[in-house]
DNA sequence: CGATGACCAAATGAGCTTATCTGGTCATTC
DNA sequence: GAATGACCAGATAAGCTCATTTGGTCATCG
């Protein structure tokens, strides 16, 4: 016979330590497959209850709000996202040159319904969480992001300084946006993999930013060094962001991702 | 006194010949600017119609119906830019390089708000444009052009050839997606003008697609030959689908750019 | 005979009512 | 005291009516 405590029976008591995060990140997975097959607007907390297997107070038991519920599950697909790039670049063997960054992001992105939903403003998916919410704020973390890695790159020379910084983040913003939008809109014999496409772009961005010699290996390291640290960076935050909304308390009004 | 002929009075007999011309582009002028301001949807006959001058009436001597005079618009603006394009390169001291032929194509389309909602599908430009007609079809006119260009372009080895055709027409369409549709996602410090992102996208393009080494003359030649070659056919093609918008001529029922 | 605008059927939209649904609560249960 | 689900107020959707608007026509005018 199974052993009591590993399966909570309806009106039984359920573990208050550990079971409680795995039984919100069930609850999470189950929003996230309602949401992109209905979308936001359609996806109700009903819905989440029944495929989660968990009566609807339950899910206030974790947060306050619907709102705060898909707030969770962006930050957690933010940090997961986060979490396969850092692991990508570390074991990139030629180093996490920039141009490996940008295949792991773009990669991460790719294969993240929701992230690229988040990026591109997909209302179809999103839905009012768009219209209502003053601007989601991933875009403006991945440009913060942009620029301050950029930054370390243009201070050592791994990237060309014949363009200013506000240029390069144009190039790379737009490049990006153009190659997670695509897919849908190429005709299906034109239509490349995730994986195909990252490499691409990749490839379209390094040679944009290319300096035009081949890294030192100071240069590649002083790369490394400056792609994990803000990574790092990244991760906490995000991290940080979503500890706040794993837990019951209350999290004022921000439910930004 | 003015004479008598060359102003149209109400009532009055107006020019069956030049001057019929010339009022219909008057009508679409007003319809543009319309469209711009209110979106597709919340556009009225009537409201061009008293914008243009001319009764309700008059604007079906030119149209058997709306729609097919928001063709009309739309495929002028697809011969005006094309014009532009052409233009541009053919003034081009450097050759029509594929660089040149990026540059002016962005600029091109970046200057024209029409051309740019109708590329991105932009719905609150378009509205039910978009919803109803099964595929605007200026993407796949832009993604055969480059498709016939980089063919050549490829067999003269104008560019690498590394990455297959495929691959090649991914990259400069989703590099222009891209650049197309930043801007009003940039915070305002960091919006760069259409001639500037032009400028940006075609060295990107350029740097992507480039095979290495200078084009030899005869390189530049054959480049050159291609770009105009195909600009002309694709001029010709729009020059007629827009011949058949301007006259009374039944469409039949194919209103698609 | 080219242009007009009053005219009409059809579409759209505002307003309202009614019915259903949904986010969130909390007394009850185990 | 954790989990539940019946419960409720407010939101949303469906259905309907009625008024206005709109695409499109055509008798009339100059």
């Amino acid at each position: 016979m199974p052993s009591p405590d590993t399966e909570p029976r309806a009106g039984r008591g359920a573990p208050p330590g550990p079971g409680r995060e795995e039984r919100a990140h069930r609850i999470l997975n189950a929003a996230a497959e309602l949401i992109l097959r209905w979308g936001y607007d359609k996806t109700t907390i009903d819905d989440i209850a029944r495929a989660a297997g968990v009566a609807k107070g339950t899910i206030y038991l974790h947060w306050k709000s619907r709102e705060a519920l898909f707030a969770a599950l962006l930050r957690r697909d933010r940090v997961a996202m986060l979490e396969q790039v850092r692991a990508g670049l570390a074991a990139d063997p030629g180093g996490a040159t920039p141009r490996s960054l940008f295949r792991h992001l773009a990669l991460a992105v790719m294969t993240r319904p929701l992230m690229k939903a988040s990026l591109l403003s997909d209302a179809e998916v999103l839905g009012k969480l768009i219209r209502n919410k003053p601007t989601v704020q991933t875009a403006a973390a991945m440009r913060s992001l942009s620029e301050v890695y950029l930054g370390a790159l243009r201070e050592h020379g791994a990237v060309r300084t014949d363009l200013s910084a506000v240029e390069q983040v144009n190039v790379i913003t737009g490049t990006m946006y153009g190659f997670f939008m695509i897919t849908p809109r190429m005709p299906e014999d034109h239509r490349l993999s995730g994986e195909h496409l990252a490499e691409l772009l990749a490839d379209t961005l390094h040679r944009a930013l290319d300096a035009g010699r081949p890294l030192t290996p100071d240069q590649t390291a002083e790369a490394t060094g400056a792609a994990l640290a803000f990574l790092d960076e990244a991760l906490r935050v995000a991290r940080e962001r979503l500890g706040l909304s794993l837990t019951t308390t209350d999290l004022g009004e921000d439910y930004r991702q």
